[in-house]
DNA sequence: GTATAAACACTTTTT
DNA sequence: GTGTTTATAC
């Protein structure tokens, strides 16, 4: 293979990041220095210099980094070859090697992942149990706790032993922390299941007593790669350090300037201490930002400089200066929305930019909702990544729990959700006693159902019918697993069970949704089996295989139409993404950075790297939006505008007017006066500020003064407004009210048939 | 056992 | 304000 002008495409940093591939290396690489391209070629480089791909792991922190780099690694070397490599995320690389060695952790090659709903309910349910109080332990509060013990590699019992530990426990007021952990660990065992750091740590507790074991992977991966090195807990960073401690051929890619997971156990000390694990490391350094002008790169490079604890570097561009960095003030957190949406709107057709250039980065979730309403009463169509995904949806999350009872009928937490669902007429109380029964025998819910005559005495005659029912049911569809692939069989499941008859007879709007979401989680198990065929045609995929991969998506890997949509996400969820255009919102204080991280100076560092992310996702534009007002739990706050907005050196900033009045006022503490200032106008970079009023008293007067009646004024050929499916208007009516009937055509989501009465429509005119 | 109403927590970020 | 969990009546 020629690998000449591929490597001639890279600057000489790029170009020694990818030649030495020999022992230990660190490369720091800047933001849009061009990092998963330099990663992609090495690793192309290693097959093409007779690395074989299989022996190459390549970890990396979101599946879609994973997938993308597999198929840029197979454009260079072509897909025969990319599609042996070791390449996915720490967890779904480990969840598939404790498949294959679950038995000697005590598990079984078909053991379920939790998800954290699943970890939260076993929690309470403990909670319930060891008689603790529900107020002092936040099942948060306290899943928290345990998810960072095991990201230490701190167990149950060692937990237990732990003085310090428990002392701070006690300092917190809540001291039986160590009996829960144990508890939980217990039963996740008896359910046969894993959580998401239990996927880490069990891998660690396998190779330290397994040396055999061990050394079987260290052999077979000679070469391995870490993207996002900063972003490594404990619990990554010792399996990591095992793995390569044979070859030592171990490449780890980062830059601590954006290490912003400490929440979750993260140690940005990885990747400054790589150097003292690895004495004779190289080191390369990637400081050529290809991504943003001029502008946004010094401004991003001062706001940073304010850290004390990084590595050197200097990143530069030698785009064009551009524009500076535009920062945007509203009154309230609802003029927030309207302004920056706003904004897009005229750039969007001023400039010519489409709606997939641009992104809304938040700091929290909850930010979302106050700009999808501005987006679709303006009927700008935008994808929303995180929140609520789609696999946490009740109804998803149903059918889910058959297919995985089915595949581990141990699953006890999947066995309550669905055994009275759809309802059977097994209550609250039977649960209870089987509960209760399982706890007594220290065993699953369902040894007690397939023991049920041992129990006859606690469930009248009727009552044991219904659970044998269930029974016969479940084993049913397990006789089937070794026939059936994955989509034949949740098919048959969703058939079989009535799920989709209950759906299907339920005519609300919110029935039919969950009727589609449904059909459309079936279609993606056909849609997985399909790509998975493609990769391998000779594969089984059965339900094992799907449900593996499910628990471990997020919303970032769900496929999307063409249709241009801006992109609204957390600044945490844009790590690794770039946009022309982009808008950071709710820039105050007590929010970005966040009221909770404010404690000491280690959280601002942190805070300010979330905030060098946010601005560093920047191509041509970055904007910064504040408001002075934001509601919050129902009432109103007044805010000041963040820290972080006068810490970036001002000659790359453009401020409106009275930025520096806000400032003093909020210095004093008395930023009741300018707020109750009149503004003049909306905005002052908006020409169109008249039309802008107009869409504001729609919008004050719309929710607020909904009457209940106003659903019988619907008249033929009215657009209407649905909270869900957007703008629509009114081609059929039948019925009298209140059974009156809508049919709806939708802009977005197309036709729809919804009952007034429920139906929550705003008449738009 | 089930359907409805009231109470409750929730908001920092995610594999 | 929202979604979920518990209390109450049927």
């Amino acid at each position: 293979m020629d690998f000449e002008h591929i490597l001639n495409e890279l600057n000489d940093s790029q170009k020694q990041a990818v030649a030495n591939y020999q022992g230990p290396s660190l490369i720091i690489a800047g933001a849009g220095s061009g990092k998963t391209k330099v990663l992609t070629v090495r690793i192309a480089y290693l097959i093409a210099n007779g690395v074989q791909p299989w022996q190459i792991l390549a970890l990396t922190f979101t599946n879609k980094a994973a997938r993308e780099m597999r198929e840029r690694i197979g454009n260079l070397i072509g897909d025969q070859q990319a599609r042996y490599l070791n390449m996915g995320t720490f967890h779904s690389i480990f969840a598939k090697i404790l498949r294959m060695e679950a038995d000697k952790i005590g598990h079984t090659s078909n053991y379920t992942i939790y998800d954290s709903s699943d970890s939260k309910s076993l929690i309470r349910k403990i909670i319930k149990d060891l008689h603790l109080d529900p107020d002092s332990y936040k099942q948060g509060a306290v899943l928290g706790r345990i998810s960072k013990a095991k990201n230490n590699l701190v167990t149950a019992k060692a937990y237990a032993n732990n003085d310090k530990l428990k002392q701070f426990d006690r300092e917190t007021r809540m001291p039986d922390i160590y009996r829960i952990y144990q508890e939980y660990s217990k039963r996740c065992k008896q359910s046969d299941a894993m959580d998401f750091d239990d996927l880490l740590l069990n891998i660690n507790i396998l190779f330290r007593d397994n040396p055999d074991v061990a050394s079987h992977y260290q052999n077979r991966f000679k070469y391995i790669l870490v993207d996002e090195y900063q972003d490594t807990n404990l619990s990554q960073y010792i399996i990591v350090k095992k793995l390569s401690e044979l070859h030592q051929n171990i490449t780890v890619v980062g830059d601590d300037a954006q290490s912003i997971y400490s929440f979750r156990g993260a140690k940005i000390e990885n990747i400054l201490n790589f150097r003292n694990d690895y004495k004779d490391y190289k080191l390369f350094k990637l400081e050529r930002n290809y991504r943003s002008t001029k502008n946004i790169v010094n401004a991003a490079n001062s706001l940073i400089a304010k850290n004390k604890n990084q590595i050197q570097k200097k990143i530069y561009s030698e785009k064009d200066s551009g524009n500076k960095i535009k920062i945007l003030r509203a009154n309230t957190d609802i003029e927030e929305g309207y302004n920056v949406v706003s904004h897009i709107f005229d750039l969007s057709y001023g400039e010519n930019y489409k709606y997939s250039d641009f992104a809304i980065l938040y700091r929290t979730n909850s930010q979302s909702r106050i700009f999808e309403e501005a987006l679709r009463k303006r009927n700008i169509p935008y994808k929303l990544y995180g929140g609520t995904s789609f696999y946490q949806r009740k109804e998803i999350k149903d059918l889910l729990s058959y297919l995985r009872v089915v595949v581990n009928p141990n699953d006890s937490e999947a066995i309550k959700r669905i055994i009275n669902y759809p309802k059977r007429g097994i209550g609250a109380t039977t649960v209870d006693k089987l509960e209760t029964a399982a706890a007594s025998q220290a065993s699953s819910l369902w040894s007690i159902l397939l023991n049920l005559h041992n129990f006859s005495s606690s469930f009248n005659a009727g009552t044991q019918k219904k659970l044998m029912g269930f029974v016969r049911f479940i084993q049913e569809k397990m006789t089937e697993l070794g026939n059936l692939n994955a989509y034949d069989l949740a098919q048959k499941i969703a058939q079989d069970s009535g799920i989709l008859k209950d759906l299907f007879l339920d005519k609300s709007p919110e029935g039919v949704s969950r009727y589609e979401n449904i059909k459309e989680l079936l279609n993606g198990i056909n849609e997985f089996i399909e790509t998975e065929k493609e990769q391998d045609p000779d594969a089984e995929v059965g339900l094992p295989k799907y449900l593996e991969n499910v628990a471990l998506l997020t919303d970032m890997d769900a496929k999307d139409d063409d249709i241009p949509k801006i992109s609204l996400m957390t600044v945490h969820a844009s790590k690794g993404l770039e946009y022309k255009n982009v808008f950071i919102v709710g820039v105050e204080q007590n929010l970005f950075p966040s009221q909770m991280s404010s404690g000491s100076e280690k959280e601002i560092e942190e805070e300010r790297r979330l905030f060098y992310v946010a601005i560093t996702r920047a191509e041509h534009n970055a904007i910064i939006s504040y408001a002075m007002s934001r509601r919050k739990w129902g009432n109103f706050n007044m805010c000041n505008p963040s820290r972080f907005i006068s810490e970036i050196n001002p000659e790359f900033l453009d401020m409106p007017s009275n930025f520096n009045l806000i400032q003093k006022s909020a210095n004093q503490e008395s930023i009741f006066e300018s707020f109750n200032e009149k503004p003049k106008g909306f905005s002052n970079f908006n020409k169109k500020s008249t039309n802008f009023g107009k869409f504001k008293s729609t919008k004050t007067s719309s929710f607020k003064n909904f009457k209940p009646d106003n659903a019988q004024n619907i008249t033929l050929g009215m657009t209407v407004e649905h909270a869900r499916f957007g703008l629509g208007k009114v081609i059929a009516l039948e019925a009298e009210w209140p059974e009156t009937k809508a049919e709806i055509d939708f802009k977005t989501s197309g036709k729809r048939q919804l009952l007034l009465k429920f139906a929550k429509l705003k008449i738009v005119e």
